[in-house]
DNA sequence: ATAATATATGAGCATGTGTTCATGTGTTAT
DNA sequence: ATAACACATGAACACATGCTCATATATTAT
């Protein structure tokens, strides 16, 4: 995050004329220019919208608790072994969750060690309300 | 997070015994158990939703920086005033941003500390993998 | 070999989401 | 009063999402 000034043009697409913007026109561009690239953005937006799902919330927190089978994950949450397959997939891709391989059963556990911090802050929020 | 000490029959992992499940019945009712109530996991899953999108995490990124007036939001943004408005509803409805009236234009900021730690712990979570 | 078990996955469908467009509400200026 | 400005919001549309159903893959048992 540089903070040297930076006197880039701003492109007025809303048509206006400038005076009615309440922040001087430097401190938007340098607003812009202070923001983590648009790739970690998006990655960041795709693991929240990871999180973003009750039935994924539970399965992690089951996790938490234990590294389970996907059959076993079904009898927690009381889902079908599809619905959790394709939840436990998504979960994968985005390397919130990984899986270990014992025969024929297949167990999944918890990829990253943040994830019990992020819930926890959030529980942290939800409290606050 | 409650870690209560989960002792139970020894595991016979992958014990195919022609039964069920991997991890005796009791485990699973315990993991069951150790959920926190359901409508506190929706409200999880809700709050990750609102931050899973890459516009409303661009806003909570500009407004992380300083306080904005939905103006200077869309110029930073680069967006429409009319699309901006319905995210930063959104924002609002789940308590992660308030707003203040002054005359006409209304500013908009974080309405939570909690934030900033979320977004940095995700930030390490995408370093990490 | 066949059968049984455990998991993965593609297709389809109902519902949800994010934007645009048009319009509404509230405030300030003339 | 009218006009301009700043923001909010409902409708509509294209697209994404989460489940079910059927089926595929992989491993183990008989």
């Amino acid at each position: 995050m540089t903070q040297e000034a930076l006197r880039e043009d701003v492109t007025d697409e809303c048509g206006h004329d400038g005076a009615d913007s309440s922040a001087p026109r430097d401190t938007l561009v340098q607003i812009k220019e202070n923001f983590v690239d648009e790739s970690t953005t998006i990655d960041m937006a795709e693991m929240f919208k990871a999180l973003g799902d009750p039935t994924r919330v539970r399965i992690i927190y089951a996790l938490l608790q234990k590294e389970l089978c996907v059959h076993d994950v079904c009898i927690v949450l009381d889902m079908t072994q599809s619905a959790v397959s394709h939840q436990l997939r998504y979960l994968r891709n985005t390397r919130i969750v990984k899986r270990r391989k014992v025969g024929k059963t297949v167990f999944y556990s918890l990829d990253d060690r943040h994830v019990e911090e992020i819930f926890a802050q959030t529980l942290q929020h939800l409290k606050h309300g």
